[in-house]
DNA sequence: TATGAATGAGTATTCATTCAT
DNA sequence: CATGAATGAATACTCATTCAT
């Protein structure tokens, strides 16, 4: 309520917003307090006002991150299109995101190694992933109940996989970036996803 | 003339080997040398009689893995079976292959940001990636020949797609270890990939 | 703004003291920054803050030593005394400088060698020495118009010589300590340099 | 007798030639056993065979070079020459092999500076220069009675000047090597030393 | 005897964190 | 509250010395 405590919590973004850019760029453990600092506009030293030590920082960063995402997340599911609408609506929402980040994303992939390791649970993270597979499963579910969908689709692991292949899109794009592009990625992913690479024009194999 | 006889072929790779399994599991920069010095059972001047600096020895422990990785991929091609078993088979190769790494695959991962990062080029890594790919998109032009696969697939991007979903998988597999295992999300993911999610019993929609 | 209120020009001097100390008494390879930082009274990062590295101190701990001598070697030179008088003062000068300097004049002979070694001209130093000899050809070619001086002299060399037989005289000093004093052997030189050996009772040779 | 301590001590020397050169290139500090190694054309463990350690190494190479100049030394000494045609030819001599050994030299300053340090006596060192001042303090004083140098001088201390003179010389021309060269500041120092740089057109002052 | 592979003690430098102002 | 000067633990890399062959 009191001024002091809205100014406080401006700045601890406006911090972590720095410190999600820098990490992106350079990695965490080659990010000095330093740079976050610059990057910021404060004092090294103010850095401990808002957050306890650098690892904290990185939570700090992965929250806001991961904050915008989870909005935009429940923005392309949260509407009254039927299923298989919704899902081309999140993928092409989680395609811009990644690409309008760029750079940014890598953050959040060196983030989930760097807590894989530690071997740390990082809630937060776990919460966005399952929420994000949950809101897939649904989506299936709705598809297979309209009878859009097939009624053998194994859900979970289905969901789980959807998943997983953004982050391997995402992966390679930066690894590779004279590869094909996010779009032309998830394209070709949308069409086998959706349509398979059999050819059944001949009926089912 | 050598005074000590020393297979010194062998004690590179014995050395590049015990790097590839340390950087696995602390990452490069948690690395000390002499973790790797340890893992490898010499001393931390050994290091340097075959590895001119850490980077040197992330680019050596990454050589070992890759050629394991190559070799075990074009077994999975070079054989006479059909196209799509080969498709098949060449996904499980990959995935007892990271199973089977595990968290030394982690060390894949991690390399390819660190690269990206970097800036560098590592012309191996490009080059096995793309001979990936490559076997990707024969075998899918081999099942289009056949009449097996569509004719309309977008063959370039689809292999991109298909190389880029094993990243992803391990990816969350590594991070999120209690979810679904690499088996049951390949199994998933092949259903999807080859039949799609729609339901045909209707005709094509 | 600064919230620690520090001289860093002031502790900038403390420091590049105390690496002359040092440096003077282990040479430029045996000391370590650690020792450098104790002599100082500060913590080994702190050296960090104030010079870029071990040759930045070098450079630094020797413009200190310089400031000082040629300071000195004005005084010794800017006065109204015959050209003879300031000769001898400018010795007296420099024998009481390099006894009081004591071992920390073996700094100056010790970064002569280092900086001939390593080929980078210190524009500093040779600035000094030139300044030096340019001193005494003035006041040989002073005494030369006075008429004290032997119109036959050559001016450059014989001031060149007579700078290098400062750095021989401290060199044997420092190196053969039992020998000689520094006085004594400026007296021997002096009365040398001044009237020669030969003896002239019967006139000139 | 046996043709093996022929051999040993050959090879012996020869490695010590090789540390000779390298030593006064390098520096004490800077120079690596494997260097030595290199130029001496053998395994860096023979040096091992044939000296104690780095430091016995440089004792080694120091008697070498010292060796040499006695010898020369005593050249210029033992002949039917009068003392001052001596004294001439002993600084021709000098500064003939200061210039011949160039580099070399800077080798005997960089371990007059490193010996003092140590606190060692290095005794082999203090017999030459101590032989050296002796021989001079016998020209003079031959030179005294044979009535061509003056009756006042003081002979020791004199002689201790003219020897550190050389070695003032070498450091400058080594350290500034736009200077004048050897030669020329001998005959100005001669020339001083000789005759002093007082007018006597009128008589002694 | 000669060698050079192996070693680990030693050191310059970096950087997260503290704390006096 | 904010700051940045000070700090020292941490770490890549070097090189004299050893010793198996």
């Amino acid at each position: 309520m009191s001024p002091k405590i809205v100014d406080k919590e401006e700045k601890r973004l406006l911090i972590a917003h720095a410190a999600f850019s820098v990490f992106g760029n350079k990695g965490f453990d080659r990010t000095r307090m330093d740079d976050v600092a610059t990057a910021a506009g404060v004092g090294k030293g103010t850095l401990y006002e808002y957050f306890d030590n650098k690892e904290d920082l990185l939570v700090g960063a992965m929250r806001v991150m991961m904050d915008g995402m989870t909005d935009g997340m429940r923005g392309a599911l949260e509407n009254d299109s039927p299923p298989l609408d919704k899902l081309r609506g999140l993928t092409v929402f989680m395609v811009e995101a990644m690409e309008h980040m760029g750079e940014g994303y890598r953050f959040f992939l060196e983030y989930m190694l760097h807590i894989s390791r530690a071997g740390n649970d990082f809630p937060i993270l776990k919460e966005m992933l399952l929420e994000f597979r949950k809101g897939i499963e649904d989506l299936l579910v709705a598809g297979v109940k309209s009878g859009d969908l097939r009624k053998d689709l194994d859900i979970v692991n289905t969901a789980a996989t959807f998943a997983a292949w953004f982050d391997g899109a995402v992966f390679h794009w930066i690894a590779v970036p004279q590869g094909p592009s996010m779009s032309e990625m998830a394209d070709a992913y949308m069409d086998t996803f959706f349509n398979g690479i059999l050819d059944r024009k001949g009926g089912r194999k």
